[in-house]
DNA sequence: CGAAGCATTGACAGTTGTCAAAGATAGTGG
DNA sequence: CCACTATCTTTGACAACTGTCAATGCTTCG
């Protein structure tokens, strides 16, 4: 049994017969701000698709046929180089959109890195509503520029930090993504991709991702179970110790 | 008389008294759909700045008083960390908008380059014209997801690419927004930023920059007028020559 | 139990950053 | 109009971070 496989089909939703008022994304979805009106027209465009972890949503220069919202589970966007370099562009998590309606084609990959519940609208049928309700697409605009804040965000990690600060600032957004918490600054989760892709996440290589895990396991930033499962134990403790290059252990 | 002032008030709009239908960026603007019933909307909350070289247009962590568009003039974008890394997070060309309707602050800094001339909507009359206007919510959507693609192109840039390839991208990136047409693939065009501003914007350092531009040069990849102002005589050379790690000149 | 894939660690190389100095360029004021 | 100064750019020498190559270890799965 996975420790990854946190994606299944929400109790909820199939006790429920996937109604969106029992819906986990309900809060942070497109349809976040929706009145029952509008809930109703979404509702006709939509269907339901469980995808396996590594299982292909949406491919790169072919056909949008559908935007979705993540119900469950953890994707990766990725763009590749002529040469086959890869750099991840994003990872999307509960409530983040897929795919964009105003697109014909993709232009870039995205698959499942957990098992995904993803809901999905017909992508031409959401375009056309999006006229008739200006609200669902003000709620469309406002997801994409927080898409983009993401992207400027993640602009300054590859252009200006180090390798450490770089999986500090890794380590960090997914705790506040996918985090338990336990206590003001306490979190524990798993890392839902492998090594390789946190290197093409990061603009690193593989070694320098392992390295600096290494590092922060021997300074006591961070605690492995494992390879995928991170507790750490002090959120500003992580970032602070990457920014300044503090050496050698937490004691004194 | 600076090279790089290309930015006055263009003489079609001073002589048309600031005509909407004379505008030179008519065509990439928010209002490039618009009918004339949105267009009068627009131009009751529409107002005209210029903005000198270095002028700060739109201030970090502040409010924001309105959306502009570009009509003539570059922009840049930056954000800054804690302890003043910067990276430059795009440059902004005619068309281009400036500033968001959805936000109170302002997470950037945008500051001109060159002399620029700026169409200003007041922000919330900007804001709640889109509800009554479909066609300017739609392209005000569009176009931020053509900067989300332009954002995602550059995570790729500063995460995948060598110094080298950094400097190829960018110089290209000038061409294909301000250069001058030359035939089939040459181009010419003035470099709107300073070196320092270059590096932050690629992730590198000044040193590292000045060094790729003069191989550029030295291997007649590029011919230099000032420190400014770049020929290219082949664009498709230099992604190439910059891709595959050519050593020494053209000639065999 | 063996094989395959993923992760860690080590040794070394190379690209890029840092520090320093000299050369250009542009703007200022006499 | 020219000299002066501040800023920007280029170039060099060297250091350091990160990448490359290689070997070992760990985990999963058949």
């Amino acid at each position: 049994m996975s420790m990854l496989n946190t994606a299944g089909v929400p109790r909820s939703l199939r006790e429920a017969g996937m109604k969106c008022s029992n819906c986990p994304a309900r809060d942070s979805a497109v349809c976040a701000d929706c009145d029952s009106d509008e809930l109703r027209a979404l509702e006709k465009i939509r269907s339901f698709q469980k995808f396996a972890p590594a299982q292909e949503i949406i491919a790169a220069q072919e056909p949008i046929r559908f935007v979705g919202n993540i119900v469950s589970g953890v994707v990766k966007l990725t763009r590749l180089m002529a040469d086959g370099r890869r750099q991840i562009i994003g990872l999307r998590f509960k409530g983040d959109l897929i795919g964009r309606s105003a697109s014909e084609l993709a232009d870039h990959d995205a698959n499942a890195v957990t098992e995904v519940m993803l809901c999905k609208f017909r992508r031409k049928e959401f375009h056309s509503l999006l006229e008739r309700y200006p609200n669902v697409m003000q709620r469309n605009l406002d997801m994409t520029l927080s898409e983009l804040d993401d992207a400027h965000e993640w602009l300054v990690v590859l252009g200006q930090k180090t390798a450490r600060e770089k999986v500090a600032t890794f380590l960090c957004l997914l705790a506040d993504r996918i985090g338990e918490n336990h206590g003001r600054n306490a979190r524990s989760f798993d890392i839902p991709i492998t090594r390789d892709e946190v290197a093409d996440y990061l603009g690193l290589t593989i070694e320098t991702v392992s390295r600096q895990i290494s590092r922060m396991k021997a300074s006591g930033l961070i605690r492995l179970e494992g390879t995928r499962h991170v507790h750490v134990p002090d959120l500003a403790a992580l970032l602070d110790a990457s920014a300044g290059d503090a050496e050698g252990g937490v004691f004194p």
